[in-house]
RNA sequence: GGAAGGGUACCAAAGUGGUCAAAUGGGGCGGACUGUAAAUCCGUUGCGGAAGCUUCGUAGGUUCGAAUCCUACCCCUUCCA
């Protein structure tokens, strides 16, 4: 039994650890595991495993991220898993290019660049982090039979990716079907007591479970969060897509960016990868959704936030007052960068504008540079240029500007 | 191993000898309107300042001319074994 101090613990910790959560499975059982903790003072060792291949973390991570800081907070221990082992063997969700292996040298290089990101948002002493390569490379052939012998194709097929590729009579390597056992031998291997991770991840964090019965370990809880949209407002945030806030971006780029999503989705972000208290989120839900405050106001306070979370409130002061000056009154940034630019690619002075525009990268091409000049998107000080032909005399710090966001400022050599 | 179908641009999908740098939709980009939101409207979407060049799985071939026809190869899917 719990003394009364310990029962409100357990009640505080519930409440906190569950929040924003889509699901527990099972519920019981893991107020369980948090009330033995509490009674023996030892702490919940709480999993998340990590793939190593994209080293650059968005805030779509963050999202467990900041639940396991929750878990910490309240004196647990964060297990990092680096899917070392993983990320050599190849694709598993049935995109048709083989993902490129990595080196061992290559993954720990990039598990440095994650671990320091992610100590951004974790703490660090207590946060143990582990390479699967550690337990997954010793096995043997007859290992990893018995490993597949614990699980039957039916219960496979029952994946919700495998089921619809097989449906649509769509390739399924067997090496697929590893990655879930893998995954799930992880929990085995660090005798997890929660694994948390993305609803898109249940049948991998409910294979742990099956797992851990089956070598005769504790079986884990699961916490499952939500997944996040990314800047449109409709896909999974990911990098690929490009629909990204990387917590390492610079700050005026993370608050343009929180500025452009959806009104939509202001509030899911607010409750999943802001720091806020939870009573200031539901002030702002509720402000919201009775219209008394303005969503403008409400995005740009949550730009702020996110800003100010990874670069601090300097910065995060600094850039709205850039949003403010730059897109509010269409002043120039006054970080623009600057491009030298050599005589030898003047002629007498003077560049064709098309040229211009590409030389200082600003776009890509000629083809795409005559587009943006034909659609009115160039600006040379301000001044618009729809010209094809225009040949612009060249001055010292001159500011060249492609659509909204691209400017340029020439420094001559 | 056998038989059949298929591989077209960022994605999906037309095109089956010239008028195809390749319809249409989505996405992207730019402009207008705004709150760097949504919705809407307009434009644009291989490279090249032009002549032209490269592109329809890969390599050859037929032809005045190929995404389209032929040959070989690679890959994917289905059915049979």
């Amino acid at each position: 039994m719990l003394t009364d101090e310990q029962q409100r613990e357990l009640e505080k910790q519930w409440e906190i650890l569950s929040r924003g959560a889509v699901e527990i499975i099972p519920e019981d059982e893991f107020k369980r595991k948090i009330a033995k903790s509490i009674k023996e003072n030892k702490p919940l060792k709480v999993k998340l495993g990590l793939d190593p291949s994209a080293p650059d973390i968005h805030i779509g991570h963050t999202v467990p991220l900041q639940k396991l800081r929750q878990f910490q907070e309240l004196g647990h221990t964060v297990q990092l898993v680096i899917g070392d082992f993983t990320g050599q063997i190849g694709d598993p969700t049935g995109k048709s290019e083989t993902r490129k292996q990595l080196s061992k040298e290559q993954v720990r290089e990039n598990a440095e660049t994650y671990v320091k990101q992610l100590f951004k948002v974790l703490d660090p002493q207590k946060t143990e982090i582990h390479y699967n390569s550690e337990w997954l490379e010793p096995l043997t052939f007859v290992d990893v039979v018995n490993l597949a012998g614990k699980i039957t194709v039916a219960r496979m097929l029952e994946r919700d990716d495998f089921e619809k590729r097989f449906k649509a009579n769509q390739s399924i390597s067997i090496h697929e079907f590893f990655y879930p056992l893998m995954q799930g031998y992880d929990s085995v291997a660090l005798k997890s007591d929660v694994e948390i991770g993305g609803t898109d991840q249940k049948f991998n964090l409910l294979m742990g479970r099956h797992l851990q019965k089956e070598y005769g370990v504790e079986q884990q809880s699961i916490l499952m969060l939500p997944l996040i949209e990314g800047l449109d407002g409709v896909q999974k945030m990911s990098k690929s897509l490009g629909n990204y806030i990387g917590i390492d971006e610079e700050p005026n780029q993370i608050y343009g960016k929180a500025m452009s999503i959806p009104d939509e989705l202001m509030i899911k972000y607010y409750q999943l990868v802001t720091d806020l208290p939870h009573e200031e989120v539901q002030r702002m839900v509720k402000g919201l959704q009775e219209q008394a405050i303005h969503p403008r106001d409400a995005k740009m306070k949550l730009a702020y936030t996110l800003v100010r979370m990874y670069h601090g409130e300097e910065a995060a002061k600094e850039a709205e007052q850039h949003f403010k000056t730059v897109f509010q009154k269409g002043a120039l940034p006054d970080d623009i960068p600057v491009v030298e630019l050599e005589k030898e690619q003047l002629e007498g002075g003077k560049v064709w504008i098309v040229k211009l525009i590409v030389t200082l990268g600003l776009v890509p091409s000629n083809g795409e540079g005559r587009r943006m000049v034909k659609q009115g998107a160039v600006k040379i000080n301000g001044q618009k240029v729809d010209d094809l032909d225009y040949e612009v005399n060249i001055e010292q710090d001159m500011v060249v500007q492609v659509g909204k966001r691209k400017f340029a400022k020439i420094k001559l050599q």
